[in-house]
DNA sequence: TTTCTTGCAAACGTTTTGCAAGGTA
DNA sequence: TACCTTGCAAAACGTTTGCAAGAAA
């Protein structure tokens, strides 16, 4: 992952970094991170700028993509450095679960593919109360 | 549900103002808007301050949701004022196409639930080329 | 050595707030 | 009448930019 993150800045012209590699680095033990969370952690990257401009590159090339995950504006590696997957919210614990649904998918691909629609990105998320949080019976 | 949304504006202690009632149908009309093209089709309520207001106060009500469809910031009536679809999202011509998808709705519900995960709310999206692009084949 | 990147400071656009005047119940 | 909402102006916030110094190629 790592060899293929400096491999497509090279690609890039753009130069391997400490800023850049320390960046990845946290990305890939933080699953989904808000921009505040960065700044807030901060990562020995001294200037705001740095990190907007590290992470406007990294959606450049493919490294980062937003998403909009039960109502919150996340950052999260793009499924070439992570595994792809789905989130399940719970809305009262908070926890985004990452989970594979390939049954889901597949019925996804199906119907795009019967409408002629050519899907090359898909986003699949489910907002309710998990497991344990239901068990409660604690409507909200 | 002009009459659905009175009642929840009552609900909740609030009036039933002009500019809450043009914003309404304005949303009724449009689909999915981004806050700039409110601002710019401006729908004689004067100042922006009261169309973040009022943005605010109907998501807190439930008649509006933000998502985040094909990387931009939408405003959208919820479920509640408007049929529940999915979209379609092409990158090159950039139309968001509303869907109705009941076998990969069926799929995901039946997921969750034999994972007793209770959904009240769920989002599927695709992302890629519409039919209509496809066939030009030209990739980007 | 040439080019890319960083930090700083300032600019910019969007969203929020306090307050007095006006509208709604 | 009492409360809620609007418009205005100013403030707050997040994000972007120009530029000179520093790091990578």
């Amino acid at each position: 992952m790592m060899n293929k993150f400096k491999a497509v800045l090279k690609e890039h012209g753009r130069s391997v970094t400490k800023s850049r590699l320390l960046l990845f680095g946290y990305l890939q033990e933080q699953d989904a991170v808000t921009v505040k969370q960065f700044l807030d952690d901060n990562l020995a990257i001294a200037d705001r700028a740095s990190l907007y401009r590290a992470l406007q590159l990294f959606k450049e090339v493919g490294v980062v993509e937003e998403r909009f995950l039960a109502g919150r504006r996340l950052i999260e590696l793009t499924d070439l450095y992570d595994a792809h997957h789905h989130h399940l919210c719970c809305r009262r614990c908070g926890t985004a679960t990452a989970v594979d649904m390939p049954e889901v998918e597949a019925a996804l691909l199906a119907f795009c593919k019967a409408r002629g629609f050519c899907v090359d990105k898909h986003l699949i998320e489910a907002d309710g109360l998990c497991a344990n949080c239901s068990k409660q019976r604690i409507p909200h």
